[in-house]
DNA sequence: AAGAAGGCCGTAAACCTTTACAGTTTTTGC
DNA sequence: GCAAAAACTGTAAAGGTTTACGGCCTTCTT
């Protein structure tokens, strides 16, 4: 195994030389410089990470924790966050809380309690009281996307001017009788997007002075699967069906309109459904959306996580708490239009 | 900081019998090892990972490198892997190469080779000459999923027998103008799948004495759009469009439909469509598809991977060239249909 | 009751870097 | 040409754990 002080004999120099020298400090002439990197170069060094972190304190590693990856949102986000740290040269490590709740619980326990990474980025996760605390005692600064964390600088949509933003456009193309598919509690317990989208939504309705019926709220698990089903009971009750469908997910809003064309009926024609999110399949099933950019949600945070970690300030700018509010603005496409039916 | 030292001195004890109480070993006394877990508890001790590493060489740690992360055949495997390996006590770091060429050595380059993990998971990669001798030269176990690397253990569909299959349902519905939506060039570099699953079509054609013409050849990203591109071209040509087509991917082929539909042809009545993959989504569009189990395939690198680990003999095991094939069974749904068209 | 065997335990070395500090050489200013 | 300043370089400590080795104590056998 090669190492520093074999570096150090070829090119003639000490280990501190080639330290400096490897790692673009000054106080070293061009003349060790070079012939320091030629020597590393022919004996194929690379440094130990292990060794430089137990010396420096720094692993060049963001730990990223989600509560899903195959999920749309999740994984571009991901994707996002991925393309950011490997340009400024840092690993991630990853923590998916699906798996059940021992599992979240051993993600926090074992694993980001380990000291192994230098920072934490969040994804759209709802701490509980435990987990918070757990996070905060690592010291270490921390990044929420898609969700307020408290004590920590975040970053996210107004799923709550979304989710009004998204009944308004119905409500602007005729529709009195409009329902949504929410998230449900079991996810409530993940996220934090469910509840305020679902606020947005009501407060739209009241300012229009539009009936709000319980029968038009259903919730479901942001899958495709979840929103078929939902939207099939709700569709399918010919006592209270309601002519528009907001989805919290455009993912569920594929399954409403499956589920719509599957009872007969025609989007937009009979039924006007509008989702969240921007997924790239919205395009094919001509959905109306509200567009978050959810990969550049993902490459901001990890930029903001880099800047805090190389500021030199870094316990003070970790400690500020502060949400930045992300753009959105509505795709309208086929699967929303006036309002059809009579009276 | 609390160190293993504090631990020490609060169990009355030394950093010997500490270190070998924690991690489980013999050679400590019932006493002894009840107060230490005692003394651990309460200061909140949790050893340094990379303290651990420097001294072990061990960091339980597993690079996992895929080409993407949002397009779900890999975030399903990677679902997979980590539910896999955080059961297991691993941590994952993330390796994915979308982002360009440079992107790409970069990641062999600085990341890989920095002696960081302890083994390697490769997904669908196909790895250049210079690629596959870097990661060997870390001598460290690999573990390919969905593609073979040679030199190590993977695990992989038998792609070309998929191919075939696909094709011979169709021939056996009476279809003898089939066209197939295949990988493209572009995505050969990253992939295995391409190529073989094309094969497969070929020799299903010859086999049942078909005719294959190149117009009934196209190739596309696996994306939807890619695929919705691919089959308006061929499906709009009114000179020689088939009456069926093999996608191999089901996100192709979910575009393939809506190009059908938007050309005014009804699936499977006018044509038929087949996917490759098992993707969730397909149930809503009646996708007949060949179903590999996609996150079980991600289970089982990550559970092999550890097992290589764990078992001592690890050099022996690591470079046991061998290559699985993982079942797949054909899942026909309402997007293929018997040969309709007259002659 | 003495000796042997074996289970416990502690000391200290090893793992591989970075970096403070002190020492040496070169440069600069007059 | 000399003193002072600046730039460079090397020595050695520090970072936190694991584990080989040797010593001690208990327990069992005869």
């Amino acid at each position: 195994m090669v190492g520093i002080i074999e570096v150090a004999q070829r090119a003639g120099v000490s280990t501190a030389t080639v330290s400096r020298a490897l790692n673009g400090k000054s106080h070293v002439s061009a003349r060790a410089r070079e012939r320091v990197l030629k020597a590393a170069q022919e004996l194929g060094y690379v440094a130990s990470s292990s060794a430089y972190t137990l010396a420096t304190g720094r692993s060049r590693n963001i730990g990223v924790v989600l509560p899903f990856i195959d999920r749309w949102f999740f994984s571009a986000v991901l994707e996002g966050i991925v393309s950011s740290l490997v340009m400024r040269g840092y690993d991630i490590t990853l923590y998916s809380l699906s798996g059940g709740a021992g599992h979240r619980e051993r993600v926090f326990d074992d694993l980001v309690l380990r000291k192994r990474v230098d920072g934490v980025l969040t994804v759209a996760l709802k701490l509980s009281d435990r987990e918070l605390e757990k996070l905060t005692a690592l010291n270490k600064p921390i990044v929420g996307i898609g969700g307020p964390i408290p004590g920590a600088r975040s970053l996210s949509i107004d799923d709550e001017g979304a989710g009004r933003l998204a009944t308004q456009h119905l409500i602007s193309l005729g529709h009195t009788e409009i329902g949504m598919i929410a998230g449900n509690p079991a996810s409530e317990m993940d996220f934090h997007q469910p509840y305020l989208r679902k606020t947005g939504y009501q407060e739209a309705l009241l300012d229009a002075n539009l009936d709000f019926k319980p029968q038009w709220m259903a919730e479901a698990d942001f899958t495709v699967a979840g929103g078929y089903h939902a939207a099939k009971q709700m569709l399918g009750d010919p006592r209270h069906n309601p002519t528009a469908i907001f989805c919290a997910s455009d993912e569920m809003g594929f399954g409403a309109i499956q589920a719509a064309r599957d009872l007969g009926l025609r989007v937009p024609q009979d039924i006007s459904v509008i989702g969240l999110d921007g997924h790239p399949l919205g395009v094919f099933y001509g959905l109306s959306t509200i567009n978050q950019k959810t990969r550049e949600q993902g490459e901001q945070g990890a930029n903001w996580i880099v800047d805090i970690l190389e500021s030199g300030d870094e316990r003070e700018l970790a400690n500020i708490e502060q949400l930045d509010t992300w753009p959105i603005d509505l795709e309208v496409r086929s699967s929303t239009a006036k309002r059809a039916r009579e009276e």
